[in-house]
DNA sequence: CCTTGACCTTGCCATTGTTGGAAGCTCTAC
DNA sequence: GTAGAGCTTCCAACAATGGCAAGGTCAAGG
């Protein structure tokens, strides 16, 4: 199989196919006389583990630890669970972070009565005086 | 007051000072005789609020809306509103792929053993056949 | 046989926001 | 006058991705 089809067949693009082959997230590929990457099912499975590992948000540096648990059949069930669960709580608090801004943020625009006037709470929140400097 | 000394009072290292100088956030800083740049009051003010705006996650491009706005005199509130709005909008969309991923990740931890031996639904999960290409 | 179009190759640049370092000048205080 | 802190500029890097350009390759059809 071509780089393409590849794609096709994994969602993941032939850009980032050539990426984590360079960063050696997967092994340089086979090349045919032309010098085209050539792909096996293993690759292609491969490439769908990764494709799922980062749709639920691993970083690359992750998916690396991942693959490796994953071809090492003597594993413990308990490493795999820590990174998942590191995984999760790390999304916890991002989650944590991203709904303070976004309840402040509404409850500042729910005093915004938001015509045609200039005055606004948003804005006077935002440039709201800090502690003198002396 | 030169750039270290804003840096602490608006909690913006030196270093994303000179920055938004760069990429046109902020104007140009005045520069003392020996080339050091010197920042007023209003300097603070505006650095303080872009501060703020970035605690509460907008992009710099969105952030130059802002300072715009404040800036203008003759905004129309609903503007403002508008682009909070949005933004929470963007926050919320964030929230929910994050909390998919966590759900999603939290359910197959729970699935999972957690001890010294190889089986675990996690890396299955993630290893699980695509449809075969043909 | 030759052209066309789709596909592959490499490489370099841009993004977003931030941090780090290096080399060199300036200021302050002793 | 010297040390140390603070300033200057420039350059690089991060993560993960997209885009473009110049060139080689392959398959189909005239």
């Amino acid at each position: 199989m071509n780089i393409g089809s590849v794609a096709k067949a994994t969602g993941v693009s032939t850009k980032m196919i050539r990426y984590y082959e360079r960063i050696a997230l997967i092994p340089k590929a086979a090349r045919s006389p032309a010098g085209y990457r050539v792909y096996s099912d293993t690759d292609v499975h491969t490439l769908s583990f990764i494709r799922r590992a980062r749709d639920l948000g691993f970083s690359v540096k992750t998916i690396a630890q991942l693959l490796a648990l994953w071809r090492d059949r003597d594993r413990a069930s308990a490493d795999v669970k820590a990174v998942a669960l590191a995984h999760v709580d790390m999304l916890h608090s991002k989650i944590v972070e991203l709904e303070a801004m976004a309840t402040t943020l509404q409850h500042l625009a729910d005093h915004c009565l938001g015509d045609g006037r200039p005055d606004c709470p948003i804005l006077e929140d935002l440039a709201r005086e800090a502690p003198p400097c002396r």
